[in-house]
DNA sequence: TGAGGAATTGAAGAAGTCTTCAATCAGAGG
DNA sequence: CCTCTGATTGAAGACTTCTTCAATTCCTCA
């Protein structure tokens, strides 16, 4: 098993890096749902959703459990909310930042606009 | 600009999701290093980290600075430690979770063990 | 000015991830 | 049993991302 620990952090983040896995992962936050309305509220092909439900079920990050025709999906623990908490606010928080950053090197690089087309 | 807050996000953990710029994420988190540790501490090939830390710098993530032939980076804003904090945190609650899940699973198998070839 | 070290860049091939299509599985109901 | 619907799987091709190598930039010091 030996992995070392910023490995496994990587290979989890990798795991998130996908919009319709973050999306999925937003909505169970909200509580467990079937497929069909994962479907529906994504808008994405059936098949395409399933892929990424499978990256996350292989990621023990969320648990399937099949009722009659209909699939439920869930959050796999309390943590996995916990992270998408953190996520959004500190996302956030970044873009906030990064909107200020924006501005301030706009009105900063006024004077020096012929000079410096490095940054 | 308008782009749905789920893909900014999908691309924000995408950003993370390397073991090399965790790493120099968690090492930057202990405060402003050259170029030279970071290379020291990593062990990766110098090319290698300058491909990553690009990453960085394109992110907005991490600043660098040119002091004679040595080029030192730091971390863009405390939010970025925060992250790192956050991170380390719920992936180490979730490892910890999946350690344990692993253990009940290896109980419940043993009645099992014939029967089960799906988890 | 030129040799030399530190860091970055560019580009090519390998490796990985996404999307999509057809095929398959699992249950419901005729 | 057959078929219909919901969901999943497998596989091929497009597309990204990684690694590595050589080339380049930027600075220092002689």
């Amino acid at each position: 098993m030996a992995m070392p620990l910023y490995q496994a952090k990587a290979e989890f983040f990798r795991m998130l890096g996908h919009p319709v896995r973050i999306r999925v992962l937003e909505l169970l936050g909200e509580g467990p749902k079937q497929v069909r309305d994962l479907l529906a509220d994504t808008g994405v092909e059936a098949s395409s959703l399933s892929q990424q439900l499978a990256v996350l079920r292989r990621a023990g990050i969320v648990t399937s459990t099949r009722e009659g025709t209909a699939v439920t999906y869930a959050l796999a623990g309390p943590d996995v909310a916990d992270l998408m908490l953190a996520a959004r606010r500190i996302l956030t928080e970044m873009l906030a930042g990064q909107a200020e950053l924006l501005d301030e090197l706009r009105e900063t690089t006024r004077e020096t606009d012929t000079a410096a087309t490095r940054t």
